[in-house]
DNA sequence: TATCTGGTGTATCGCCAGATACGAGGACCC
DNA sequence: GGGTCCTCGTATCTGGCGATACACCAGATA
């Protein structure tokens, strides 16, 4: 059996994924957004503020993160293209509770979730894709957080892979390798662990063989359910 | 000034509440749904099924809970009257990532998610409540995770004492006393930590003046933001 | 009154994650 | 070539949380 080549890119795409189908149902819709372009390293939005606005990200790279009071940066998300952020807080009207700051330069559809019932009226599929993406989102973090209540960091870290290999990963030798690539200083932001932690629990991960190391990128073992 | 009589009820009352006008319009729509009614410790679903239903609480008390790989169960919210649940998997249509057990005696109007596009056209101002409603869920489940990724349980169980307080407390000589009960076991299930660890924070934080314990009732008191 | 039960306060012990520090290897720049 | 920065590996030490066990108390039951 030919080995498939390992890939080039150890760029980060991102951690986020909504099928495409459902971005597209969304996409029809963008006559109702804004066209919007942002820098490197420029903000969308910032924890604290309100405004009703939210972005489907059409080109670049999002990092969607909530500092906490004590100063640690917790990432939620990286988003890349076909994704929607900042809908949360626009439709509750609340501030919002994370920050979003462009990893790249990014173009965004920006929408006004003020002026969506209007759209709904004519197109309540509209209304249903919306739906299904805050469902997903509040799907995952409460995956999240069930993972995170445990105090082991193993738990975390592959709960968090596992999630990249459904998203980015291609079939590799039996597994899954993961394309985007992540620092373990990204990993252990996301996890809420430290970055030694996040190099121990790998080597564990390793000597368990529940994952490997091909060229940079983590492959995921597939296991028995 | 006069002080408060402590209040009677040792009840757990819920840990989640919607603002009432919220609730009214999605009430409103109960022509949709369909009344039902569980006996006590009667499931209104289980993880991992799948189901377009969701639930709107018109009495009783539901606990949304997740039981992970390792056996552990994490208590995700106490569901009480004007709460929404089970809408998360239901519009995703996924299978349910978390299990509903009535507590007491409970009454809901049922929803099927997968009829709502119709709902949605005559009435877009439901579809804007639902979302209203997911968004919150999707804030809450991001506070709680920002705050799980602390290692610290005092923070945890601080972050948990103040949604309570916000949702479930009146005003009482300088701080605001939780109406709701909940016991240290409860709460542990609901940060992730361990009973013992749930009793010796809560000496830690009066000794700390943040919180003190009136007539077995916590009192969260104001503090400098 | 005696008993039972569930909730709470605490002590002891072992382990493990965080903090900190340092070194090795790459990538990039000049 | 030499410098700088970033990432990853690893060692040491320490604090604190989980596990376990037991005691105390209040309310329920009889």
């Amino acid at each position: 059996m030919e080995v498939q080549k390992t890939p080039k890119t150890k760029r980060l795409l991102g951690t986020w994924k909504i099928d495409s189908l459902l971005i597209r149902q969304i996409t029809q819709q963008a006559s109702w957004g804004r066209r919007r372009k942002f820098r490197k390293n420029e903000m969308l939005y910032e924890q604290g503020t309100t405004s009703t606005k939210f972005h489907l990200v059409v080109d670049g790279l999002v990092q969607v993160s909530i500092v906490r009071v004590d100063g640690v940066e917790v990432v939620l998300e990286y988003m890349g293209p076909e994704t929607i952020l900042g809908e949360g807080a626009a439709f509750d009207g609340l501030p919002k509770f994370s920050s979003a700051v462009a990893v790249e330069d990014t173009e965004t559809i920006e929408f006004d979730a003020a002026k969506m019932e209007a759209v709904f009226k004519q197109h309540p599929e509209f209304a249903a894709a919306l739906l299904r993406v805050t469902s997903l989102k509040q799907r995952v973090l409460a995956v999240r957080l069930e993972h995170l209540a445990s105090r082991k960091p193993e738990g975390r870290i592959m709960d968090l892979l596992h999630r990249l290999q459904e998203m980015f990963a291609i079939d590799y030798n039996g597994g899954r390798l993961i394309v985007t690539h992540l620092t373990h200083e990204q990993i252990a932001a996301m996890t809420g662990t430290s970055r030694v932690t996040v190099t121990r629990a790998m080597r564990s991960l390793r000597e368990q063989d529940q994952i490997d190391i091909i060229d940079g990128h983590i492959l995921v073992k597939s296991f028995r359910p």
